[in-house]
DNA sequence: TGTTATTTACACTGTACAGTATAATTAACG
DNA sequence: CGTTAATTATACTGTACAGTGTAAATAACA
């Protein structure tokens, strides 16, 4: 199958599937999964229907493809690094702001919909494929560690701790947002304040 | 159309509603929206196809019946009681256990499952829906009011705190159940503690 | 018991869509 | 250029299912 052992001529087709993807991505952001037809996202990729599956064996299939794309995406994108140099309240502040601003961010509302109605229609299939994927509180964890290593947190069970953030950041934000238009940002900054605020005067390490 | 004032003879035909109902609650709670056809709810109610639809005009119509039992069954199971003589600790984990056994419950939780993937796909819809239903916030909102009147919270802004309580419980249980098979009750007890211990801590009148 | 509202069985219509078949066309690569 | 892998247009198969039509059966009520 590799190209470099492969007797047979191989042609570059990652445009193609580039295309198919990114019309796919697309047809099931707007039309949600079972609306987005093959024929509908072939015409979207401006492709073929017959290429899109020489690409994917099946419509679940290119799905998976999709799932990949927008989980990577999101892995790479929840980073926070400690900085010992800044408050708490700060890093948190833009450390939730990144998380709204993620969720918020149109093209991937539509497809963080899509994703949870196919997730909780079937949650075995939903553990099979996220089980594939670093637990996404797991860049959290360790700015808690090293807070704690700072000596500017009091925290004995760090995994705790992160659920309870967790917590209220999915809890105040991301899932509403879902079942709504997006959040209203400004509206939304003195609950995420009050959020930060009650985590803080739980952990903070008494001088 | 009043059996008073009709001149139409007609018969009580409510038993057979009850039965598509629940039929269509068992079905749809096991088999989704999408799977439950409407010959296998009718055979699962023990009834004609057509007597389905001699009570409901369509799917969509049988499915807000089976919403309306739900979610007014919710309501009524959210209940909150303050009571001045009993520890706040002990009020808010008697509630948050509530919360955790009525998601846990076998048959309301595919209900949960349906009501959240339908309602993901159509948001607008969602909201045409549960406009029609008081806030499911309200009876804590009410409990927090009593406290704060009671001396015993310092709350400047109610619905601000009764958010985050909510975003915890919520983000923390309730989530993590539909995506599970449920919630091991013993399991979440620790995070569940933690929560009010957090909550109170930020909110407790100092003495 | 007779009337008739309601229910039943069953056949049927129309539609939407996943996936396939195939022959013709296009374009990448040597 | 010529080869041929990849793509395209188009027509097709099979299935699932919402909703309808109808005539016969049933059972609640006067």
């Amino acid at each position: 199958m590799d190209a470099a052992t492969s007797p047979v001529k191989r042609r570059d087709t990652s445009k193609k599937r580039e295309a198919i993807l990114n019309g796919a991505i697309q047809a099931f952001a707007e039309m949600g999964y079972d609306q987005a037809s093959m024929d509908a996202i072939a015409e979207i990729a401006g492709v073929s229907k017959r290429t899109v599956y020489n690409h994917f064996r099946t419509k679940e299939n290119l799905f998976q493809g999709v799932i990949a794309k927008f989980l990577e995406e999101q892995q790479a994108l929840k980073r926070i690094e400690y900085d010992p140099a800044r408050a708490l309240e700060d890093q948190l502040t833009a450390f939730a702001h990144a998380e709204m601003y993620l969720i918020n961010s149109p093209s991937r509302l539509g497809l963080s919909r899509v994703l949870t109605s196919v997730f909780i229609r079937d949650i075995d299939y939903a553990r099979r494929i996220t089980a594939q994927y670093a637990s996404p509180h797991e860049p959290f964890m360790q700015w808690l560690a090293a807070a704690r290593e700072d000596n500017k947190l009091a925290i004995d069970n760090p995994p705790l701790a992160a659920k309870v953030f967790y917590a209220m950041i999915e809890g105040a934000i991301t899932w509403p947002a879902l079942f709504q238009h997006g959040i209203d940002t400004e509206a939304a900054k003195p609950l995420l304040d009050e959020l930060i605020a009650t985590f803080i005067e739980r952990y903070r390490k008494e001088e």
